[in-house]
DNA sequence: ATTTAATTGTGAAAAAAATAACAACTTTAA
DNA sequence: TTAAAGTTGTTATTTTTTTCACAATTAAAT
């Protein structure tokens, strides 16, 4: 299995997005420079990206899009099903598990946790809400990988750790702690505050030029 | 104003954050390695950002917290206070209002937009509920440059196309929907599957190596 | 049959980003 | 006083990422 970095891992699941649209308006073919316009990029840059994943497009029709689709899948999916643990059963949790719900034929929460005992073995899209407590059980019993921690900041560090502790290999943090883990642990922080501290920073900058 | 590339961007909040984290166990001094560390990157690439706020350490004690931060805060922030509109009071509207209410003291969400008659004019973390309908006036009055989108997908575009008419520079699009827009207005497209994907594909990488 | 037009895949080049390396500096220790 | 230790700012180098450029390919037009 070739690597891939990051970058090209998000520009593939944008290509798989933007697909999947043409797909559905039954688009049969597509060039490199149509994804381009829509994914604003530079069409060689697609290209290349698509070198990776191990599907030939045509010089006349260019790709077939359930073709490229079914390739891009291929490599970007696990193997097997993918199993990830919601932490926290707040507006932000309830919003990411509404979100994330039927999205993908792969990947999917499969528990979450809470401390609340009034949300504790509640079903919510299909999933059971245990106690915090039971963290460790249910994470190496469902083999959880992935863990998404929607809580505030002040537990995380040690939840985190927990996690870790227990098997997860990748975390998504949308708290306002900041995460560090020895590099083979993959940390995606989402503090939701640095979107708009950079979208605040351009639209001022644009002002400027 | 000396430009900075997104990224150098993003680190310098996230610089800012660790700053605010050290100023608040009070501590005085820092050095290069300590940040480094934090937030798991080279010391040479710190002092390198650091180059653009026009703050100078010293070579025995390093950077003095206060001062640094708030050069950080001076590059970083607008002249002017920020306001920002938010489009969408569902459970994802209110969890960005909740993480975002009262952490920035120049940024902050102005105007909640939505069309369910009940949220209308309700005042939430001190900001009024307007109808989606009146998003022009608002966003005019208010000079408003920042937008977040926080509902589902189907009305996404023409939200966005009619908050660039009327003078938004920046979009922080949470949706399932793809925008795309020229290079002077600044979009980020936050679609929170893209995280667990990416999370997925690099725990199975692990895996295989 | 040829030519034209359009696209792909990919090597080469350019640009951007990250890292290394080091002179200059300052304190402390010898 | 001199040397040692440790850090900064910045230049140079390396690495990564993006873009360019073009041979190869194929269908349609002539």
């Amino acid at each position: 299995m070739k690597t891939a970095s990051e970058k090209v891992v998000h520009r593939l699941i944008l290509y798989k997005k933007l697909l999947k649209n043409f797909q559905s308006k039954s688009v049969r073919n597509i060039f490199s420079h149509n994804l381009a316009e829509h994914a604003s990029l530079n069409p060689a840059q697609i290209r290349r990206d698509l070198m990776l994943v191990g599907y030939d497009g045509s010089t006349v029709s260019g790709y077939n899009v359930n073709d490229l689709l079914f390739c891009i899948e291929k490599f970007l999916y696990p193997n097997e099903i993918q199993n990830v643990a919601l932490i926290g059963l707040g507006n932000l949790g309830k919003s990411i598990l509404d979100y994330c719900y039927g999205r993908h034929p792969i990947i999917a929460i499969n528990a979450i946790f809470e401390k609340d005992p009034n949300k504790i073995n509640r079903i919510i899209c299909g999933t059971r809400c245990y106690h915090i407590d039971d963290l460790e059980i249910i994470v190496k019993k469902n083999s959880i990988k992935i863990a998404i921690i929607a809580i505030s900041s002040s537990v995380t560090e040690t939840i985190a750790k927990r996690l870790i502790e227990c098997g997860v290999k990748s975390i998504i943090n949308y708290s306002n702690a900041c995460l560090s883990f020895p590099a083979e642990i993959y940390v995606e922080n989402r503090d939701m505050m640095f979107a708009v501290e950079k979208a605040a920073f351009f639209s001022k900058k644009e002002k400027e030029i």
